[in-house]
DNA sequence: GATGATAATGAAAATCTTTTTCAATTATAG
DNA sequence: CTATAATTGAAAAAGATTTTCATTATCATC
């Protein structure tokens, strides 16, 4: 086997962080890390609660300035829901879109949409020239359909 | 002529109002106006300062609680910006979804979506039941294209 | 058009979230 | 190691929204 191992993603994070003059500091890695490790979208708060088990002494304010950091880097995106607009995710990889369930909070990426017939349309009806569109699905994951319909613990 | 006019939208609103159990007061009046007048989603602090003009001893709890209740009857909705997630527009009439101006917040209603072929895609992808869609377009208005190209006043 | 019951209002206080300030700590280059 | 600069956390400040509560406006009934 080659001697050279792929570099973990919290590693390419904390790179790119230093390749953009950012130390890497115990209290970025475990925001990173729980960032990555979960599989929706987080609010400041809960980072900071999740965060203390592992780094007690911990401040919310060095959560707030290392999410402002990494989405500044393009590495977390903001998410808005219906239930709260300040919650922060991994951000996309390319040209991506959400599909949220609204019983967990699970989010998954997907991609292909094609709304360019769809844009043309707005933009001949509207007068105005279409630069950017926001697009979210919302649903019911298999886990929470799974657990809904599963009979009730004795 | 016939005797019977169309009565204004806000005169509908006011009715709904009534029908729900709400009086129509002189703070919620001037808080209509101003929201079906507008062509852009507003700040709560916006329609309060635009309010007060008209109604100078309104106070900025009243407008909040005054969307709250717009809201609640699905006259009005709140819109997600870049900039900010707590602006109120007029609510949609049927499916429709929004096509916003980056330049000047102005917001108009497009419909004619057809994002079931998407939707699919992305549950048979994901394993998920998709319940739901938020789209949203964003670009420049032609009133804005003109000001930008226009020749600077002398 | 009074009158009493009830809804609605506005000022102030309370809450919650986010940002700023600043002295102490930590990482890095030399 | 040491000097330098970045980073941190506590506390204070700022902002936004909600709650409380005494006063005022609306409405149904007379
Ligand atoms: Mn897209
Ligand atoms: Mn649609
Ligand atoms: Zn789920
Ligand atoms: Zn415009």
């Amino acid at each position: 086997m080659s001697a050279s191992t792929t570099p973990t993603l919290e590693q390419q994070w904390l790179d790119q962080l230093a390749q953009a003059g950012y130390r890497p500091t115990a209290a970025r890695r475990v925001v990173i890390e729980i960032v990555l490790n979960t599989c929706r979208a987080l609010e400041p708060l809960e980072i900071f609660t999740l965060a203390r088990r592992q780094h007690p002494k911990l401040g919310l304010v060095t959560v707030y300035r290392t999410l402002e950091t990494l989405e500044a880097l393009g590495l977390v995106q903001r998410v808005h829901q219906p239930g709260g607009c300040n919650i922060y995710l991994r951000a996309f990889e390319g040209h991506q879109h959400l599909l949220i369930c609204t019983a967990c909070g699970r989010a998954v990426f997907f991609e292909g949409d094609d709304l360019s017939a769809l844009m043309e349309r707005a933009a001949r009806q509207s007068g105005f020239v279409v630069h950017d569109h926001w697009l979210q699905l919302f649903g019911t994951c298999a886990e929470c359909r799974a657990a809904q319909s599963a009979p009730l613990p004795a």
